[in-house]
DNA sequence: GTCTATACGAAGATAGAC
DNA sequence: GTCTATCTTCGTATAGAC
């Protein structure tokens, strides 16, 4: 069965767009690439402009973005271990980050036509992910595993802290400060969980963050 | 004594492509803001072609944003106190980043045309303050100040938080999470310092850090 | 160095046959 | 719905007088 001719196009644009960019892309390319005649104005019959189908290719990857939010293997067999679920769940909000980042370019470049869609991908990007992880860190506080605070706060510096990582490493083609990515979150979970890098002065108060359970938690 | 016609040019083009971008910039607009006949090629007389002049005009202020760095009052006064040391710097850099918000976006918008410029700019935002963060924290984690890590993750670490801030901020018009730049910062210090945010549960080892600082820093 | 005038090409969009 | 053909607009860039 063959393909509709409003999904070829989507298709084709959603291509031409991320590569070339809005601007740099032309309805005769999109034409092409959907199998028309490039240069006859069969796209016209379908979509009345050239924005009007970047509107629709974004809301439709927004939507898809949407819909496999959170696909993976469960979080919930880390044993109860705090270390290790922060660091599987800090490597899959930046695996995210790294998935969804030619629909975030694309937003990004074309903003001045893209308002609606710009709000549905932030509050789908940073607000969402905020209030899931203020509740899990509200969660962990009352069961005394991390060091008591403000919950949406620190959910906020962690996304923050992540999200600027994946800028900078994306925007520049290299890792900021030459930090890897391990070394980063690892970083990142001992400031959450409130432990040292270096045992020696560490309190070390709580048995289960324990050094095995980092050791596990820096292998996985 | 009238400006040269090359730097009017230069003036006029970084107006207009921080309004409207590069792609959305013509020639004619260009020779009007620089007080030349519109639509006459006399903008050809200074540059070879319009991606020469947007080559000029970033490689012209990153070379400004460079000078101006780290311009504005000591931070040696604030008597040893690290939190609130730690929360104006933090404060500073959001605002430097705000400050070069308009080539940020550029140079981000532009990437294709600007492999090198984009280099400089990486190196003068990230790698630069790394750097110099870095030996701050290692010094203070030398006095005892900080709890001890890794500098280079740490420093890391908290400039993709600032940098995270900013940009979810910028994109999508709004704090991220609702958190505010001052709860954001304080939660940052206190990661950082390794205070924790509700002082019932805090062992509080070190008198320096002590309520009336915290008070301090905040109110800063 | 600046002007008037214009060449040249590219791209969005339409008309009308099939 | 798709095609051929074309209109129209606009923007880069050049030619040549002053």
């Amino acid at each position: 069965m063959p393909t509709p001719t409003r999904e070829r196009i989507l298709e084709a644009a959603w291509h031409l767009f991320v590569r070339d960019g809005f601007a740099g892309t032309t309805v005769t390319q999109i034409e092409a690439e959907a199998s028309l005649s490039a240069g006859s104005g069969s796209f016209y019959r379908h979509f009345r402009s050239k924005e009007e189908v970047l509107q629709a290719v974004v809301d439709r990857e927004v939507e898809r973005a949407d819909a496999q939010r959170d696909v993976g293997p469960e979080l919930a067999d880390t044993g109860g271990d705090v270390r290790v679920a922060l660091t599987l769940e800090f490597q899959r909000r930046l695996d995210n980050l790294r998935r969804l980042h030619p629909l975030i370019r694309l937003v990004q470049g074309e903003r001045e036509h893209l308002d609606a869609s710009r709000d549905n991908l932030g509050a789908l990007l940073v607000d969402r992910n905020v209030t899931v992880r203020s509740e899990r860190f509200a969660a962990w506080m009352e069961r005394r595993a991390i060091p008591k605070r403000d919950p949406e706060a620190l959910a906020t510096t962690a996304m923050c802290a992540l999200v600027g990582y994946y800028m900078s490493n994306e925007y520049f083609d290299a890792p900021p400060g030459g930090t890897s990515e391990e070394a980063f979150v690892t970083t990142l979970v001992d400031l959450v969980t409130g432990s040292s890098a270096e045992p020696d002065a560490e309190p070390d108060a709580d048995p289960d963050q324990s050094k095995e359970a980092r050791a596990r938690a820096r292998g996985a």
